[in-house]
DNA sequence: TATTTTTATTTGTATATACAAATAAAAAAA
DNA sequence: TTTTTTTATTTGTATATACAAATAAAAATA
């Protein structure tokens, strides 16, 4: 369905406003499914970022500023969503020895297991997504977006 | 700047994984700016759509469920939303006298003014961003996200 | 007409965003 | 060495999202 059609716009909206739209639409879209793919396992899409950037890390601690800076939202309060993942134990968190001001946030064998249940269901999340797209269109998409951003 | 750059991502990154990251990561961005475009005007992104949507309506009442339909984030709560209006006296508020269950609103005078005076930073804040993408990719962007999205 | 179902909206609760202020340790400067 | 500045994180507050449950009026059915 045309963006259009699926705010059922009264009035006709030039192109600018229209890319806006579609993207602010479409990544609504994207959550909403993904957000069900979470659902079972009582995970927030930022609470499985966050997994992910401390698996990343391959057995390295990320401190705040860390994940911070690596998370899709920057504006993110990442104090409070380790506060979440540390009571579900999939976390744990210390101060760092070196610098007292840091903290460092590590994945547990638990956060472990919780993503590695969840690997082939992300997968599968986005490949549906991706399936009537040709890699060309997927490449051009990626390009768009980015060009689009950098101003 | 690239996705992956954006995301300080340490492992390559597949295309629809990239697809959906950058979706994600370009919405933020525009919040982000639009917002503080909002910022003078004590209104949030969301407040900013419900106003534009009783304008639209060009003088007849919308109810909740109308207002609903219309917004880009589908799961937004109306009701609290017009209550914040409310309080800066943008819209009205009244039960329809033909169906008691239903709830008309209205876009004041004062929420006319703060529009018409937000509308040239508006269109500002949306051709900045689209100044170094030709019609013709913009219209490609909007046609790849239409079929990245209906599936 | 009385009962049930549907529709429209509100309310409650947990989580997350947005942004400013507070805290506290480390580093730099006086 | 004391003071100031910077850095890293936490806390507070208002707003918004996500989703379920409650409320109440209208419509449909028995």
């Amino acid at each position: 369905m045309k963006i259009e059609d699926e705010i059922k716009s009264t009035v006709a909206l030039d192109l600018s406003k229209k890319i806006i739209l579609n993207i602010m639409y479409t990544q609504n879209i994207l959550s909403e499914k993904f957000n069900e793919v979470l659902k079972p396992y009582d995970l927030s899409g930022e609470q499985y970022n966050v997994l992910r950037i401390l698996r990343g890390q391959k057995g390295n601690p990320a401190n705040m500023c860390v994940i911070q800076e690596r998370m899709i939202a920057k504006t993110s309060n990442t104090t409070r969503l380790v506060d979440k993942l540390l009571l579900k134990e999939l976390v744990t968190r210390n101060v760092c020895p070196e610098n007292r001001r840091k903290i460092e946030v590590l994945i547990t064998q638990k956060g472990l297991d919780v993503l590695s249940e969840l690997d082939p269901k992300v997968i599968e999340h986005e490949n549906a997504l991706t399936s009537n797209l040709s890699t060309e269109e997927l490449e051009q998409l990626n390009t768009l977006l980015e060009k689009y951003r950098n101003q």
